[in-house]
DNA sequence: CCCAAAACAGACAGATCGTTCTATCCTGGA
DNA sequence: TCCAGGATAGAACGATCTGTCTGTTTTGGG
């Protein structure tokens, strides 16, 4: 059994991360106990909180983990070097996709925010954050493209970004696609 | 048959209805127990069952209200005489003051569909009658508007108000008042 | 080879979950 | 007057929740 791989970042961690966060995901925060998890995972729970100190913990890595992967698709487009004015088309087909393909279950955020009604705690302000740099970094790459309006622009993006994610979940994608791509374009100025 | 027909809706599961229903939407589904909601209702345990066999068909009560309300607000709308033409500018003035007033803490199915994953349980049966309801009767005042096509536009409206509960929640909703306004106003062809 | 860190195994605490139960009171209609 | 039904009061059920604890085994680096 040739375990070569240098596990900084523990390998259980990461397992114990990815199994939580499909767990969250799909069914939710509050209905997933500990128990499941460190199970699927195929984790003891002294390793869980090894790694973990509380739930809440794991609860903010998973938004950590989807937060980073959406910046992780924006960097990615915008360092494919296309133009400004395409990349704002890029973006938007990029978000359709998202929401057509991983996110299916609604947006994660919005979740998380529907089960944590104090605005001070921990997740709240996660999502916060993640909804404040959301909107600076569409109104940036709308900025560069020359839209007249970048901060309204990006308003009404994140907007139609929330819609598309809910209707998606609750009324299905194709149904929500053409009002959304429309909506979008015309909302980022390309006609 | 027979039963006496006075049945008067019981006070005290008026109360339990009332106050569950304000627990479930500001604090969430899951993490509202039976012990607090009785608690806060001054109701019994043995009284709480007696009304509802289970929680679930209190959390189904409590979405049920919710329609009956909405429902409630377009019957009062429709019945005010308003022409066709202004109706439309009254139903989407009305959604932005339900949203400012009456619902700061997010939409209750768009919240309680978060907590349940399950697409054939009754809570999102109840979800689904009740968009599906909400996207035809916005169609029929289209319609009845003469808008060019009241299926778009209807489906239009309901994403924009899914954004504006979502976004009143998370962003604020002065800022996502004016974005939702202009938005809601040109997919009913308000100009 | 040795040792410290990490993972395994699992019992356990204390609280809360939804639900059922028995027993007693209060009230209104036949 | 009698009595059924609604409400009160509270114990108790088993299950599950997050979190702690005591050990034992595995593993990798020096």
């Amino acid at each position: 059994m040739a375990r070569t791989s240098i596990q900084r970042p523990s390998e259980a961690r990461e397992r114990l991360l990815a199994t939580a966060s499909d767990l969250f995901y799909r069914d939710g925060i509050h209905a997933v106990g500990v128990d499941r998890i460190i199970a699927e995972a195929g984790v003891t729970r002294a390793t869980f909180y090894r790694h973990f100190p509380s739930k809440e913990d794991l609860v903010e890595a998973y938004l950590g983990v989807e937060d980073a992967n959406i910046r992780g698709a924006f960097a990615a487009a915008e360092a494919s070097g296309a133009p400004p004015q395409a990349l704002v088309g890029l973006v938007i087909d990029g978000l359709a996709d998202d929401v057509a393909q991983h996110h299916t279950r609604g947006c994660p955020f919005i979740n998380a925010a529907a089960e944590y009604p104090d605005a001070d705690s921990a997740v709240r302000q996660a999502v916060d954050r993640h909804r404040t740099w959301f909107r600076s970094e569409l109104e940036a790459v709308l900025s560069a493209a020359g839209t007249p309006d970048p901060a309204a622009g990006a308003a009404q993006l994140v907007l139609l970004r929330d819609a598309a994610m809910v209707g998606g979940y609750l009324d299905g994608w194709e149904r929500v696609r053409p009002a959304f791509l429309s909506a979008a374009r015309g909302a980022a100025g390309l006609a």
